[in-house]
DNA sequence: TTTAAAGTGTAACAGTTGTTACACTATAGA
DNA sequence: TCTATAGTGTAACAACTGTTACACTTTAAA
């Protein structure tokens, strides 16, 4: 097992500042490792542990009924894949896991994080505040796939990540991915896409995006 | 201030089988009232306190920058609202709340809060399983979202909702609200349920559903 | 009972998106 | 360097949805 970045995770951050070594001796888990585009989880597996993602990146995404995928979010290590899940009722895991990457992944059973939870308020803290935050993240998806136009989607998500007017910013996610990701086909991104850089609203250069005109930009989610 | 039935609050329940009373002594908490059609929290408000609501039920929309109107859900009393934001980093409402009849609500601020989570595991634990029930209720909102056809979303939504072929349930929801549910054109709406009315696949009755054909429905999601 | 308001059914048309297909370009591995 | 694979650009057409408009029905309040 390599090294775990600790003091970088969401949840364990606060506890570990002094003992590292001390708390992961105490702490009961199991580590697997899992090879680039391996299934780690699949939507409606059972979820009775934590799974702590400790190296790599991968990627989340939810089959629907009709056999499309809507791509979720790329989570790069360390950081708690869907902890939300493991105290609901229904506890399955509702999407598909993926390595991009080789990867690593720690898995706490459920006992011992109550456990922590007990006996650590800054555990319980920032467990809460992370589960609040992945809430939060779920509403902005609601947020952005309700927008009907693919061209405001886009210029929702673009606005949104965009560090300036001008400024180049990277979009770590090729045209089928972002197509994925909104819930849209392929073909019909690109053309929204062709459309936007032929009305000079933005430019793109590989990953790399430049928001030309903010207000033509908002005036499409009108 | 009316009693509040604290036994059947999923955040509450286990803690007030006994001493009812006394638990409420020691809570610090004040009541507000608001009549129907009243808005109680706009979206983007502060969250800083857990607003529970005692008496009557809500509706909770988003409001998408493009002015549309996301139906998320109707809440009966007692439930907490929106529990989760609480401990977000970013503490602001995602939704607009408005009162569907008289409403009472219970205003407990983060620290009484913190302090139940701290001396009482079974509030904790319960606290904890419905910030995930809400989760997973997030993510069903998003599945339904990403189907593509508006056919496709009321098949899923009605074979969630059936008791089973031929059986009769109520949708507790208008047209134009199930299209708002859904994010859709109200007309556009209802000519999908006309034409599946017309297939013989549903029938319809003012708000009482019957899947006369749980197969065909299964179809369009496909 | 009457009346205003809310809710529903429907049509025509424009606009957007999905589907399918294929050529072309970039990338990474042999 | 070569080559297979992944990724992108684009076109034609079908399918679906949104918009607008209006008549009709139901409901709730006066």
């Amino acid at each position: 097992m390599k090294k775990v970045d600790l003091a970088a995770c969401p949840v364990c951050s606060k506890l570990v500042i002094d003992n590292e070594e001390a708390f992961l001796d105490d702490l009961k888990y199991t580590i697997k490792a899992f090879e680039k585009n391996e299934l780690i989880i699949r939507q409606g597996d059972v979820c009775d542990a934590l799974y702590m993602l400790t190296h790599g990146s991968v990627k989340t995404e939810m089959i629907t009924e009709n056999g499309n995928i809507l791509g979720i979010e790329i989570i790069k290590a360390p950081r708690p894949l869907a902890p939300a899940f493991l105290f609901s009722d229904n506890n399955h895991f509702p999407v598909d896991v993926t390595a991009l990457e080789e990867v690593e992944i720690m898995k706490i059973p459920k006992s011992e994080i109550m456990r922590l939870m007990m006996t650590n308020p800054d555990f319980m803290s920032s467990f809460m505040t992370h589960n609040a935050n992945r809430t939060q993240f779920l509403t902005n998806r609601l947020q952005l796939l309700s927008i009907k136009t693919i061209k405001g989607k886009l210029a929702h998500f673009l606005i949104e990540n965009s560090p300036g007017d001008g400024k180049s910013f990277e979009i770590n996610r090729n045209q089928t991915e972002l197509a994925e990701f909104f819930g849209v086909a392929r073909p019909s991104l690109a053309r929204s896409l062709s459309e936007m850089v032929q009305d000079e609203l933005i430019s793109i250069n590989k990953k790399k995006y430049i928001v030309l005109n903010l207000k033509g930009l908002r005036e499409l989610l009108v």
